[in-house]
DNA sequence: TTTATAACCTACTAATCCGATAGGTTAATG
DNA sequence: CATTAACCTATCGGATTAGTAGGTTATAAA
C-alpha cells in the first residue's frame, strides 16, 4: 500500500467512477498485446520447457494452451520465417528451437509478431514515424514522456528471455 | 551504445529484416497511445502552460496543436466529466484547469482517456478481466511478464504530473 | 510405393474500433 | 437580443484483429 501509494496504483477519486463505467459499459477491454503475440510467447515457452530438442507438433501447442490451431500454425509460421523455430514436416515432425533460450529476449519475440515497443511510432526505435502533427517533437509534451515508458518497457522486456518466463514455478 | 545493448536494443540479426519488411508493406504502424488520449495531454498541457486560470478555448488549442476541433471537443468534454477541467459557456468561455497541474498525475489522465494501462486484461488494477484461455495465471508465461511490464510503466507514469511534462524547457 | 502425417500456403470474413464529421441545442456575455 | 462557445446526438469510412476454409508440399512409416 505504501508502495505502490507513491506511483499512482490507488489514488481513489472522480476519475474512479468514470473507470468503472467503462468497465460495465464496454465489453471488451483494450489490450495492447495481441492475441497473436501473446499466444506467440505461450508457445516458445512451451516448447522451451520441454528441454529435449525434439519437434513439437502445432497440436499439442493448441491443446495444451487452448489455441485455435489454425492461428496458431500461422504464428508459428512467422517465428521460424523470423529465425526463432526449426521445423520439419511428416509424421515425428514439427517445430523446435534454434536458439538457446536464454538468447532469446522478449524484446525480439515482441517486435517481431507485434511491431513497436513504443506506445507511439515517434518514439519507436525500430518503428520510428514522425507525427504529422507535431510541428517539433522537443516541444512536444508527450514525447518526453512515452520516451521514459519506452526505455523502462524495453528494460524489462530485454532482460527477460525465454529461459526466464519459462522456467517452472 | 553500451548502455542500450544491455537490454536488447540493437540485437540485429534476422528479426531484423522481418522488422524492416513490415515497415514497408503496411502504412500505418500501430500505435498503443490513441490519438485520443495524446491530444487530451497536448490540450492540458497547453491549459496549463498559461499559468493563469483564465479559461481557454477549444478552436485556440485546436489551432495551436493541429487538432480536429470537433474530436477535440468531446476530449475535453470528457476530461471536464472525469474531473480535470471546469468549463465555462458562452463569450470567454472555455476550459480551465480544477487542480494545480502538481497533483494531477498521468496514471489517472491515461486511465480515463485510455482505459488500462498494463498491456494486458489480466494484469490490469483498475480494468482486471480474466483471460479466457489462461486456467491458471500463476502457470502462464506471459502473465508475470507483464506484471513487471506494468510495474515499471506505472512508475514512469506515477512520478510524471500534468507540472512535469508542460515544463517549458 | 503407397499412405498417413504435419508443415506450409492463399484467400476470405465477421466483428470491432478509431478518428473523425455533421448538425444541432443550451447557456453565458456584452 | 445577438453572439459566442460549450454541449449533445448520430453517423461513417477505413483499418485491424482473430480467426475459418480449403487446399498443397514434404517427410516418415507401412
Amino acid at each position: 500500500m505504501v508502495i505502490s501509494a507513491d506511483v499512482g496504483l490507488f489514488d481513489f477519486s472522480i476519475e474512479n467512477s468514470i473507470i468503472n463505467a467503462k468497465k460495465s459499459i464496454f465489453k471488451y477491454i483494450r489490450s495492447m498485446l495481441s492475441k497473436k503475440t501473446k499466444y506467440g510467447i505461450k508457445a516458445l515457452a512451451f516448447i522451451a520447457k520441454k528441454g529435449d530438442r525434439k519437434p513439437v507438433q502445432t497440436s499439442e501447442i493448441s491443446k495444451s494452451e487452448n489455441i485455435s490451431q489454425k492461428f496458431l500454425e500461422s504464428i508459428l509460421l512467422e517465428l521460424r520465417k523470423s529465425g526463432f523455430l526449426g521445423s520439419k514436416k511428416g509424421k515425428g515432425g514439427g517445430y523446435y528451437l534454434i536458439k538457446e533460450p536464454e538468447d532469446i529476449r522478449m524484446t525480439s519475440v515482441i517486435r517481431v509478431l507485434e511491431g513497436p515497443i513504443a506506445m507511439v511510432p515517434c518514439v519507436s526505435l525500430n518503428y520510428y514515424e514522425k507525427c504529422d502533427d507535431c510541428p517539433s517533437e522537443e516541444a512536444c509534451s508527450v514525447h518526453s514522456l512515452m520516451i521514459q515508458v519506452r526505455d523502462s518497457t524495453l528494460k524489462v522486456l530485454g532482460d527477460n528471455t525465454l529461459a526466464d518466463i519459462s522456467a517452472k514455478k
